[in-house]
DNA sequence: GGACCAGGATCTGACGTCTTA
DNA sequence: GTAAGACGTCAGATCCTGGTC
């Protein structure tokens, strides 16, 4: 089947294909009464742009790309729809592909944002303490969500998760708690870093030392977590609280706690990390440290597209403060 | 900045674009050291493949365009993550948005798609009960998913959500629960009807009858399905058992439960749907009805692969037969 | 009557790649 | 291996037409 093309209309309308051109994309200079005759007559045939041919003309392209580790993680889908509705509100279009923490795959995915030339791209980086991808260098303005990125980037977002680390000590400690650990996530990510050293200076300023082997990394899903402290909670009996990488592994904690009939909060407290929609509903309730996961798309998705219009707009940098919430965990 | 092009190629290597062209795309009739070095030099300028120009040309397209209703959506997530694995064999790249339930905004969706000339789309046609877009006039081939859809479509792949209301109800039946309701979802889809259906009539097999004010619908979240679930078990102390339409709802109505100091599952037995990666890590651990999203999500694409290399692969309707997993709940 | 003008439409060519000869 | 042209759209320049001074 052939798609209708401008040549067409312009036949059945009796204009030059130029003229068609400028009625759809709503230009000055042509009268108004054959612009709507133009674009009547468009309707009628069905037609649609070809969107390669504006793109190639114009060089314009009404995209962004996105790059998130995981699509099946209730944390970047959130932040996703952030972008999204930023993005939406001026006529963009999304195209999101995930790494799945993959170097390589990054690097590829990257390659096809770029061979679709979108106007720009919000970036998850992968392992990003190991990473060397020079996003500066391709040629389409970026911005790093969630992880710092080890080379220099134009802008990011991210949400202070030493902060993070720093509030979740305070809180164990402010409950009493005197023997705390620590169960992350077994990539090189800043934020994971980040958390853990907040958390271990936070101890430190109460005069707690975290032990070596109190701190504990494996995959995060909740499974992994789950198997991870079931493990450690049976060998280490003393351990009264318990701060774990996201609230998706938490619950995996939480399980494990429940299954070795160790009581929460009584004998052990639990808080996770991110607030994601469901954590409020798990028994007990995720205590937890949110972070603003919508605004935190949107800002970001805001600030591309400033960067897209102005391509001198200042580089910035934002953290996003998060915060404590305390509820029956 | 520019971007290299073939030109810069070509004239770099003394050769015409077209020798670039064809090294680059591995063509045959040319000799394997032009091509070699061709690529290397393509390689050291950094080109990077206009893919507007490339499908403008060749009318080839590699990107396929999937309409979910909501991203942020363990259910689909899961399913996503089938079809990009599928698709990605292929080196296909997937376009997915998402439709917010919205109808219009489907049909806004679908026009970018086709704009964009995708080579296929895998679609969850939104409140698919008065759905009326005509998905054959797309000109482009298409799948519908998880619901069947009104206009008559090529292909689809669905759970067969009439099992589900009956294996729900042979559930309960056989557990001795006689007093069962339904908590669904409250927009006109096929899949939230079907299992309906399927529930009233399993129930009905055993001579239990589905009152009418036993079946409530309201949003799809864990939110509203708390909400929804505290009022009515507040005025209905018979009710023993209660069918959810989604395993994010059954979260929310296990919460409520558990505040009303109803037991699980000695009081109610509660029952929910899709199987999501959580579920099992609730407590008390979901009972649910299993859909094998990730393979449909997988065969799908596959057979969205098969209808774009062959125009005329025969129409498939697929219906997977879910399945009953008993845990705590 | 000629010069000037503005709005409205047309003509030509180019975007970067790939197909055909 | 080359050369020429086409894919569909749009930017830029050009050309009308009729009205004004």
């Amino acid at each position: 089947m052939a798609y209708i093309k401008l040549k067409d209309i312009a036949k059945k309308a009796n204009v030059s294909i130029n003229t068609v051109s400028r009625a759809l994309n709503n230009k000055s200079d042509i009268g108004d009464d054959t612009k709507i005759r133009i674009r009547r007559i468009a309707d009628e045939m069905g037609y649609i742009l070809n969107a390669s041919a504006s793109r190639l003309r114009s060089k314009e392209n009404r995209m962004i790309g996105v790059i998130i580790t995981h699509i099946d993680n209730a944390f970047y889908a959130r932040i996703l729809q952030g972008i999204n509705d930023a993005i939406s509100e001026k006529e963009y279009t999304m195209l999101a592909l995930s790494s799945g923490e993959n170097l390589e795959k990054e690097k590829s995915l990257l390659k096809t944002l770029v061979s679709n030339r979108v106007a720009g791209t919000i970036i998850v980086p992968s392992q990003d303490m190991i990473n060397s991808l020079d996003y500066d260098n391709i040629g389409v303005p970026h911005i790093t969500i969630v992880r710092k990125g080890n080379k220099n980037t134009r802008s990011y977002f991210i949400s202070d998760s030493f902060q993070s680390g720093i509030k979740a000590a305070e809180y164990f400690i402010q409950q009493g708690c005197s023997h705390s650990a620590y169960i992350g996530f077994n990539l090189p990510v800043s934020c994971n870093r980040d958390r853990v050293n907040g958390f271990i200076k936070g101890l430190r300023d109460a005069e707690v030392i975290l032990k070596e082997n109190r701190i504990i990394h494996c995959d995060a899903t909740p499974q992994a977590a789950y198997n991870a402290a079931t493990e450690f909670l049976k060998n280490d009996k003393q351990i009264d609280s318990l701060f774990v990488y996201n609230d998706s592994m938490a619950l995996g904690v939480i399980r494990a706690a429940h299954d070795l009939k160790i009581r929460i909060p009584e004998d052990i407290r639990i808080l996770g990390h991110d607030d994601v929609a469901e954590s409020r509903y798990y028994i007990p309730s995720l205590s937890t440290i949110r972070v603003p996961k919508y605004r935190l798309g949107y800002d970001s998705a805001s600030e591309l597209m400033a960067l897209i219009n102005d391509n001198k707009a200042p580089e910035k940098y934002v953290s996003y403060l998060p915060e404590l919430i305390i509820r029956e965990s």
